[in-house]
DNA sequence: TGCTGGACATAAAACCGGTTTGTGTCTGGA
DNA sequence: TCCAGACACAAACCGGTTTTATGTCCAGCA
């Protein structure tokens, strides 16, 4: 136990790097369910065992992963505001899905599996949350996330399945015309 | 042949109908993976070789299945007008889906399986693009009812799921409140 | 004309031992 | 902290067999 009891140690976080980088690429390349932990393991070049140092199973480590692109889309906020305020983490999120687009048809294309799905949806659905949704709202304020987290989640479905010539000022331009009188409307 | 060719016949009304009915039951009871041919033939009350006169298989009567439903919201809307006029379907949308929110947990719930909750979002977003998106339009427009049909579904899964006290008024209110602004958004 | 039961070929699922592979846990050592 | 190796156990795989479900066809009936 040094300073902080975890993610300090610059070794963990290293592992920890490698086996997400490893199952990001395994993940476009044979999709969610032909994947395992041995090959993770193998293609992150760490130790069996290690994984269970660090996860529970593949799915914790996918959660964990989403965890990671959360706290990083959350830090993207602050730097050079957007020309709106609201919501910041979108426009990070919408150029990250466009330099990775085969990944993310991987995570919400129509070819893509029930649990990496759902599992996205949910981190979506608290970044909008924290924004819109403080800690003992009510009930519109979380039915109100629900339905912005959804309208993001399908509008990313929609461009990287079919909207393939659109850029990502177009998209990110589209959701804030939309969404904006929303997030006004629940924020009350 | 006399003068409509198909679904005028009563008789062929009555068997889609049952077939149509026996699937309902038997999705929120079973489930969709766990339900066949046979035993939904058995509980329609119809000869399984009819089946067959009707639909190729298992996921044409879901669609058809669907067809219907959208074709009775799209005739609810005209009767009497809602306080907007806008997506008319929609109050219909959630009223059955409250008076059926058994079924519809085991359609667009945390629980239900991957083809069925495909299929619904593709009705409502049918639905929408009807309303939003003309023929020939532009990406805004189809890019923004996929939007929008994202949010209802999901606004209506978070309802089914965990929403539990709230009413089909207050929901409706909801939904039109966030809605209504990109509705006009588009629509230009 | 639409529905039916029965017959049919075929595809899919269940079953069954025996085998292999992957998982999850625990070492001792670097 | 990581690793390799060993372990018990569950899951997947397997060829071969049986059972079940599917999809098609037809003669007969309402």
């Amino acid at each position: 136990m040094t300073a902080k009891n975890k993610s300090s140690d610059r070794r963990v976080q290293r592992t920890r790097d490698a086996l997400r980088d490893a199952l990001i690429s395994l993940l476009e390349e044979r999709g969610w369910d032909d994947l395992n932990i041995q090959d993770l393991c193998e293609r992150a070049n760490v130790g069996r065992s290690t994984f269970y140092l660090h996860f529970q199973n593949k799915e914790e480590l996918l959660v964990g992963g989403f965890d990671d692109l959360r706290a990083w889309l959350r830090a993207q906020s602050a730097p050079e505001k957007t020309a709106v305020d609201a919501m910041p983490f979108v426009r990070g999120l919408i150029e990250h899905v466009h330099e990775q687009r085969n990944l993310f048809r991987s995570i919400i294309g129509r070819r893509s599996g029930h649990v990496v799905q759902k599992r996205f949806r949910e981190m979506v659905c608290q970044l909008v949350e924290e924004e819109v949704a403080p800690p003992h709202a009510g009930w519109k304020q979380k039915a109100g996330a629900h339905y912005i987290a959804g309208a993001l989640v399908e509008l990313l479905a929609w461009w990287v399945d079919s909207g393939k010539g659109h850029t990502a000022d177009e998209v990110e331009e589209l959701f804030y015309q939309l969404t904006l009188p929303s997030i006004r409307q629940i924020k009350v």
